[in-house]
DNA sequence: TTGTAAGCGTTATCAC
DNA sequence: GTGATAACGCTTACAA
C-alpha cells in the first residue's frame, strides 16, 4: 500500500472545508448543500476512499464479519458460505473467512484472531465444543453451542421425518436408517430421531445405524450382508443422514448387485447439486441453505440482540434425484 | 464489541512497565527477560489481544488480503477459496472474501472497498477487465489483466495437447473439441489452440467448436446431428473445456442412444471431485488447484516485488475417470 | 451550520 | 534497555 493514498485532510484541503465537514458527508450528516458538493468533487478528484481501519479504531465497529467454517471445499459448506457473503456485502459489511479442517486448536485460534480483528460478530458452524467469549456477537449454524448463542439450523427432525414418509409413499416396506459422521452431538443428529420417531408412529419395520468417522466402510458392507436373505435385501428403502453418504451407499450396493432404485430406494439430505448449480446427486432433503445464510446474517446484524431465540429451526423440502422410483 | 476489551495500556499498568514495554514484547523486539515474563503474564491475565485495527492505522500493514472471486459455490473456485484460505492463515495473514458473480460493477465496487480496507494485497479470478490501481499488490489467477499484473495460471496450452495426446492414445480417429463460456478472453482458452495444435501436428481429423455462453444446448445437438452418419456419431473422442461441459456433453451423447466411453470417449478438463474429495466426475485433465493457491500467496506476498514474472503456468496431469476406456 | 480538538490503540523516535 | 511522546486517519462532542 503506496504512502500516497489522499487523507479526509488532503481532500478537505482540496475542497476548502474543515475536516470535520469531509467527515460528516461520508457520514451522511447534515451539511450545507454547496459544502457537499465541494466535498464530493474534491474526494472524487482525488480518488479518496475512507479508511476502514482508522474508522474502526475511533467507531469501534469495524463492518466484518467472520465466517468460520470447518472447510469450504464441500458443496455445502461453500454454498453457505457464498450465500453469507453476498448478504453481508448487500449489507455493506465485508466478510473475513477462516477455515479450520474442523480442528479444536484452529477454531480456537480463529477465536482469537477474530478478536484481534474487532469484527463485528462471528458466524460459526464448529464441530468442537468451544467457549464463546459472551462479548462478542455470536450466531452458530447447526449446532447448539450454549443456552445464550442462537442456532440455526434446518429443520433436521422433520427431515428425518419427511424422508421416512416419502419411502412409505413409495412404497417401501421395511426401512433404514444410516449416518455416520462426528460423534460430536450437532443439530443434525435429529435426522435421525426425526425419521425414526415416523417409523414407529407408523408400526412400520427399521433399522439405525449409526457409525463414528473412521472404517465404516466394512461395517455398512456386514450390515447389508446381513440383511440379504435369498440373494435379496429385506430392505427396500434407506434414508441416509447426507447426500455424500447417499451416493457411497448407492455404489456399495450396486456393488452388491443390487439395483437403485429398483430394488432399493435411497434418499440423501442435503439437497447438493453437481457443480454448484447443476442436477441433485440423488433424491434428498433439500437444505434451504440460502436461508440459512440470510436468517444467520440477519440475526447477527439485528440491532436489537435483547429477544433472539435460541434456536432457528428452518423447514426443509423433498426432490426425487434418481435413487428414488418416480 | 464490548468496550471493556483490555488495551496495551491496562496490561502495562498491569504488569507495572510502560506501554512502549509492552509494544515491543508483541513485536518480539529485544527486551529485558523479567520484563518479558511480567508482560506475558498480565497479557494472559486480561485476556489481551493485540488490536489489528490499531496496528494496521498505525504500522501501514494489515496482514490482510482479499480474494475476489465470481462464486464460491462451485467446485473449481471453492478448492481455490479453501487453499488461498489455508495458505495464508499458515502465514499468520487473514483473508477477506468477496464475490461477485462475475458483474463488472460488482468487480469494481470490491477494488474500491479493498482500498478502503487497506489490504495487504489482492488475489483475483474476474471476468471482466478492470484496471487495477498500480499501488495495489495484485495477482490475478487464469487472465492476463496487463503487463504489470502476475497471472497464476494452469498449463492451459500443454493441457489441451495432453487431452489430444491421450485421446488419440485411447485409439481415438477423429477428434473434436467443445467449449462454452465467456467471450471475454482468458488463459482457459488456450486449452482449445493447445488441443488443436497437437491434433495438426498429428495429422489426425478433428473439429473445434466454440459457444459463448447462452442457449448453447441446441447447437451443441445440432452438432452431434450432423456428424451422425448411419446412426452412429463419426467422432469418437471429445475434449471439453471443463467438466462441467463433459458432463452434459455425456448426458445428451447418452439421449442420443450414445453410449460412453464405448462409442465416444469424453475428457474433461478442471479435475474436479464429487463433494470435494470423493471421486472425479469424468475422465480430466486436473488443474494443480493447491499449487495455483499456494503460488498466487507467494507471489503476493514476496518480499521482492521487482522482479515477478508475468505469467506463471502450472503443470497438469491426466486421470481417467469413467468417460474413457481404460 | 461549520470549524476545532480530543482521543481510539498502536508503533516508532527519542532522550534517559 | 526503558519510558514518555508524537503520529496514523478518523469520529464526535463542543465551541464558534
Amino acid at each position: 500500500m503506496k504512502k500516497t493514498m489522499p487523507t479526509m485532510k488532503d481532500v478537505a484541503q482540496e475542497a476548502g472545508v474543515a475536516l470535520g465537514t469531509v467527515s460528516k458527508v461520508f457520514n451522511g450528516i447534515a451539511v450545507g448543500e454547496s459544502y457537499r458538493i465541494k466535498v464530493e468533487a474534491a474526494a472524487k478528484k482525488l480518488g479518496y476512499e475512507v479508511n476502514q481501519y482508522a474508522r474502526g479504531l475511533r467507531a469501534g465497529t469495524t463492518s466484518t464479519v467472520a465466517l468460520i467454517l470447518p472447510r469450504v471445499d464441500h458443496p455445502f459448506f461453500s454454498a453457505l458460505a457464498q450465500h453469507i457473503c453476498t448478504a453481508l456485502l448487500q449489507r455493506n459489511y465485508r466478510m473475513l473467512l477462516y477455515v479450520t479442517a474442523a480442528q479444536p486448536e484452529a477454531e480456537r485460534e480463529c477465536l482469537g484472531m477474530v478478536r484481534q480483528n474487532k469484527v463485528d460478530g462471528v458466524i460459526a458452524l464448529t464441530y468442537n465444543q468451544l467457549e464463546v467469549a459472551e462479548e462478542l456477537s455470536f450466531i452458530s449454524i447447526d449446532r447448539c453451542l450454549g443456552p445464550d448463542i442462537p442456532c440455526v439450523a434446518s429443520d433436521n427432525y422433520a427431515g428425518g421425518r419427511l424422508a421416512a414418509e416419502k419411502l412409505l409413499e413409495l412404497e417401501c416396506t421395511h426401512l433404514a436408517f444410516l449416518r455416520v459422521g462426528s460423534p460430536n452431538l450437532s443439530e443434525t443428529d435429529k435426522r435421525g430421531d426425526g425419521f425414526e420417531s415416523y417409523c414407529r408412529s407408523k408400526q412400520v419395520p427399521y433399522e439405525m445405524l449409526r457409525l463414528d468417522d473412521g472404517a465404516e466402510e466394512v461395517q455398512f458392507q456386514d450390515f447389508f450382508r446381513s440383511h440379504i436373505k435369498d440373494g435379496r435385501l429385506d430392505i427396500d428403502g434407506i434414508f441416509c443422514s447426507t447426500d455424500f453418504l447417499a451416493c457411497r451407499i448407492r455404489t456399495m450396493l450396486e456393488e452388491l448387485e443390487l439395483r437403485v432404485p429398483e430394488d432399493v430406494q435411497i434418499i440423501g439430505f442435503d439437497g447438493l447439486r453437481q457443480f454448484g448449480t447443476g442436477e441433485l446427486f440423488c433424491s434428498t432433503i433439500i437444505q434451504p441453505v440460502q436461508k440459512i445464510a440470510e436468517t444467520s446474517v440477519d440475526l447477527l446484524l439485528a440491532k436489537d440482540r435483547s429477544n433472539i431465540p435460541a434456536l432457528v429451526c428452518l423447514p426443509v423440502s423433498y426432490a426425487s434425484g434418481g435413487t428414488t422410483r418416480e
